[in-house]
Parts: C-alpha cells; structure tokens; sequence
DNA sequence: GCCGTTTTCGGCCCGACTGTTTTCAGTCG
C-alpha cells in the first residue's frame, strides 16, 4: 500500500477518535503520523518489511504495529471497526465549513443528521438553531455551506485530473488499435477545475479501442460502452469519456471535443459565412458531402483563414479575431521558465530540505531557485522568527556550493499583517534576495478594509511580489473580498509583481485577472509554492493559467534569468527609481 | 499516542475569530 494511503487511513483514525472524543493528544498523534509518513521520501511498506517504522519521528510503538498490519495487508481491522461506530456521511457533515467533529457529533447524537441531506433537512426545519452552541446565524452558515459544497462536487482539480488523464492517453498510445490519441475538453484547455476527462482517439477498428478501453484501469466501471462513445468512472470517482472517430476524421473530433462550445460556434458561425460547415466529423465545402483533407488542427483553422488557436484560448475571449488579424500572442512556454521563486522547505511547513528542493529544481532544468518559507506569524505553518532567517541564510549558502549551476535565492513568504504592514522590519527584509507577501489571517475583513490591507503591503518597497492574491481554494473556499483593479493599479504604480500561485487548490490570480494585471503592465510570476520535490511542477499548473491569461514570455518575471532577475528586484526597491516611472496602458 | 528523559509520567502550539454566550467552546489557519 503506497504511502498516501496509510497516510489517509491514519488521518481518517485521527478525525474518528475525535468523533468519539478521544484524548485530543491521541488524535494529534495520528495525525502527526499521517503527516510524517505523507512526506515520507522511502516507502512505507518497505520501512515496514525491515522493521524500521519507528525510526520515523512522530511514529511509537502502537502505530507503528497499525502501520505494519495495514503496508502489508492493506487492510486494518481497527479502522474498520472505528467506522462502524459513525454513518459514513459523517465525512460530508465535516467539509461543511465552520463544521469540525464537536458540532457534526452535536447533530448526529441530538438531530439525527445523518449526512448533508439530513442535514440540510434538519437546518430547513428550524431545528439546527435551537441546539446549544448554534443559533440563527450558524444554521444559515450550514446551509450556505452544503450549497457550496455541492457546486463543488461533481468537480476535480486540473492538478488531480490533469496526471490521470495523461495517463490513460499514454495507456491508449500503446493499444495497437490506436491510430493517434488526444486529449480534449476541458483538461485540454488547462482550466483549473474540471468535469469529466474528455479523450478522441482515432482507429479503424473502434470495437478493440473500446475493448482495451475498459479493461484500462483494474478497478473503472463501465459506465455506457457503444462503438463510438465509452465512459468509465476511475477508481477517484472521474468520469473518462472516450470517443473513437476514423483516421481521417481526428483532427476535426478533437477540435469539437476539445471545445469551448462557445469556441465552436464561433468557429462554426464563420465557417458558414465562408461557405463552408464544420462539425465533429470534418469540414465540408457546402452541398458537398466530401470533407476537405484536413491533417491536424492547423490545417482546420488555416481551412477558415485563422491562426492556430492554442487550446488554452479557446474560450471565446476575442481569440477568434485575433486568429484572423494574425494577432495572437505567442504565448509563454515551458522553456521560458528559468527558475521559480516562492518554495518552502523543512524550516517552515515543507516537507523537503533545501538541498533536497535544489536538486530537484536543477534536474527540472532550472537556473534558480527561491526559498521563501513563512514569517513567525504563521504559527500553524512553523514560520521562521528573525533568528532562524539568519541560520537559514547559512544553510541557503552552503546548499548553493554544492549544488553546480543553481543559484539559490533567500527569500521569505512574509505575512501581510491585518494593517497592512509585514511580519518582518524592513531592515530583515532588506537582507533578503527577494520577499513575497501574503494573507493567511482575518479574511473576514471588508473589501475596502482588505484592499488598504493588501496596498499598503504592495507599497513597501522590500516587497517583490503579493502571492495568492485572492486567497481562495478552489472546491472549497472563496476568496477573501479584495478590489483587484486597485490591487493591480498599486502593482503596476510600484513595480510588484503579481503570483500566478500554481498550487491546484490556488490557480490565483486566475486566468481573467492575470490577463487584467498584465495588460495594465503588471509583471506575472509564477510561483510553485512547492512545500516538497513534487511541488515543484505544480509549476505547470501556473503556466498552463498563464497561457490561458494570453500572457507571453515577456509578460512573466521568472522567464528572466537570474542576473536580470535580481537587477530587476534591486531596482524596484530603488524609490527614486520608482517614483520615476509612469505606467502606460497596453491594448 | 508520542516523546524525552527529570527512566515513568507530564507535556504535547496557539492566537484569532465567530457565534454563542454572559465567560466560552469550537473552528480555523
């Protein structure tokens, strides 16, 4: 059993015995092992077979003989018979925010609630605000809650969907049968959260693709099998729909399945005014019933007199003009990302040392690479004071000499306090290569009170950079209120750069505000927040929403190499220098 | 349940917020 799975199983022990109201230092322990054993480097199952689980710090004698029961067998009896004792809609009572065990235990024992249902049942009864330590406002909250809750849940995020997806094109790749495979939908266009993983493949013989198709994953059910259309839900509950079309046919099937379907029928609306019809199948010159030859997707926007339009713009956002006044941005790729700012190592809530987060960048190919770990004002996070910025410094150092051909930069994710001001002096700040600002308290502010908040950090001349800059979690929390132009017009005013945060649960700014900040001149950096190796190419997720926001190489900071990068920061920290700019609009 | 050690048990992160209360419990980050 791989290793985020007994970490699952050890968190879902820890909420349990909270249900139960255990010890909480019994339920912290737990989740303490969960936590160790998620950003485990070994595998779990073989520290299992050579009887070193102990040696992990956070696992004892009792969970270590679970750990081992579970690694070997993949099954615990103790956990099973803990989820007996708890309706299992209990875990959909809890992702209700403002709901933890306490209350969720409160509603089932006196109310009856069961899951969301009878929870909600139970908050349109009026019978939530009578129970102690609830009231008018709570009962609201709830319901508000279950409705977010179920916007969000037939839903993934690109960061889950995205490796899956890819996978299963790579599965398909390999089936004889398979002429060429694609992604499409939603996923192909990069949007951050997605409904269902669309695939086209082309074939001469359809069945033995739908064949191979359903026996792709072990544990998939069928969910519909015809010749050209498969569906199959994953193990993780996705949904994956496979359509199959004629060799000839590819490139026009993975155009009208790759979408958007406002995309489409522009595209169709002017293949009409052309005298031509588009669909699924092919393009037709009209009252012809012989497609034009259409190789692959260039050929079908050439055909209608339009540059290829990347997927990531398909989105009916003026792409389509754009395509025919040959306007369309190059947009920024892979290569052009030269190292990353903005990753946190076992200083603060990382789970990765430095030197293990440096080579990792440079076997990505980066030039650079940023720690910027917490400020002591995230407690939670185990931010770092002033003392521990000073021997981190140090460590940062003596990484950089033995790692050849990376560049190391000290940093801090410093936390933008509720005045606006930073959780470090700016004498602190002023050793550093680079600083990035944030909110991680008092989002219940006003939108006029969080956006003075957030000017008020952007002014400081030591910060290079506002990340997250919303604060939402995509599935599963709005952001905080925040007037973005004023947040960008102050970004632009002092030469701040703005994060792309390429966490899936982030994706923030978004695509539409990214577009905004640089159109206002507003420089886009993309940030990882990687808190190990892996997170590293989350990158990704941030270029594929800065492709989306139309940005081009020269609209994103870290495609700078590292000596412009630093000149760049040195500058923006100059404030005559600052005062002397004036901003100019860009169309 | 883990850890450190004071080798046998006491301490384990905590401040802020919210909606309840009338001094605080529960949740969140």
């Amino acid at each position: 059993m791989d290793n985020e799975r007994v970490a699952a199983v050890l968190s879902e022990i820890g909420v349990l015995l909270e249900l139960q109201g255990e010890n909480p230092f019994k339920v912290r322990a737990y989740q303490n092992a969960a936590r160790a054993i998620e950003g485990l480097a070994e595998r779990i199952d073989d520290l299992a077979r050579e009887d070193r689980l102990q040696e992990i710090p956070g696992i004892g004698e009792a969970i270590a003989k679970k750990v081992a029961t579970l690694a070997t067998t993949g099954d615990l009896p103790y956990h099973r018979e803990l989820r007996e004792t708890v309706p299992p809609g209990i875990f959909d009572v809890l992702r209700v925010r403002g709901l933890g065990p306490k209350k969720a235990k409160r509603l089932w024992k006196e109310l009856g609630v069961l899951d969301l249902r009878s929870l909600r049942k139970a908050c349109r009864d009026d019978r939530v605000k009578d129970l102690a330590g609830f009231g008018e406002k709570s009962q609201r909250m709830i319901l508000e809650g279950i409705a977010f809750l179920e916007k969000a849940a037939d839903r993934s995020l690109l960061g889950e969907a995205l490796p899956l997806a890819r996978e299963l094109v790579a599965a398909l790749t390999e089936c004889p049968a398979v002429q060429r495979a694609s992604l499409a939908g939603s996923i192909r266009r990069g949007k951050e959260t997605i409904g269902d993983l669309d695939l086209v493949a082309s074939s001469d013989d359809p069945e033995g693709v739908m064949e191979f198709f359903t026996g792709i994953v072990p544990d998939a059910e069928t969910i519909a099998r015809g010749r050209t259309k498969t569906s199959i839900r994953l193990e993780s509950g996705i949904q994956a729909d496979l359509r199959v079309v004629g060799g000839s046919e590819f490139p026009a099937c993975l155009a009208y399945f790759t979408g958007s379907k406002e995309h489409n029928v522009r595209v169709r609306t002017l293949a009409a005014s052309l005298g031509f019809k588009v669909n699924e199948y092919g393009v037709f010159r009209e009252g012809s019933e012989k497609p034009e030859d259409i190789p692959d997707e260039e050929a079908l926007y050439r055909a209608l007199g339009l540059a290829y339009v990347p997927p990531e713009l398909r989105e009916d956002r003026g792409e389509i003009e754009a395509a025919r006044e040959g306007k369309l941005p190059v947009l920024v790729e892979e290569r052009d990302v030269k190292g990353v700012l903005h990753c946190h190592s076992i200083w603060s809530d990382g789970r990765a040392s430095i030197h293990e987060m440096a080579l990792a960048a440079k076997a990505l190919g980066m030039k650079y690479l940023g720690i910027a770990d917490h400020s002591k004002a995230a407690h939670y996070a185990g931010g770092l004071d002033e003392k521990k910025l000073v021997l981190q410094a140090a460590e940062i150092d003596a990484v950089e000499k033995r790692v050849k051909g990376l560049r190391i930069l000290r940093g801090s994710e410093v936390d933008i306090l509720a005045d606006g001001s930073l959780d470090f002096a700016d004498e602190v700040l002023a050793g550093l290569d680079f600083v990035v600002a944030s909110v991680h308290s008092k989002f219940g502010m006003s939108e006029d009170e969080m956006t003075a908040r957030i000017v008020r950090a952007i002014e400081n001349p030591f910060v290079d950079c506002l990340a997250h800059p919303t604060g939402r979690l995509l599935l599963a929390r709005e952001g905080y209120r925040v007037n973005l132009e004023k947040v960008i017009e102050a970004a632009a005013r002092t030469w701040t750069f703005l994060e792309i945060n390429g966490n899936p649960r982030r994706l923030d700014l978004d695509a539409v505000w990214a577009r905004r900040a640089a159109q206002a001149e507003v420089k886009i950096l993309l940030g990882p927040d990687a808190h190990d190796t892996e997170g590293l190419a989350d990158t990704e997720y941030a270029l594929l929403t800065a492709r989306r926001a139309w940005l081009t190489k020269d609209d994103v900071a870290n495609s700078l190499p590292v000596t412009r990068l630093l000149a760049s920061l040195r500058r923006r920290r100059n404030p005559e220098a600052k005062r002397a700019r004036k901003p100019r609009k860009r169309g």
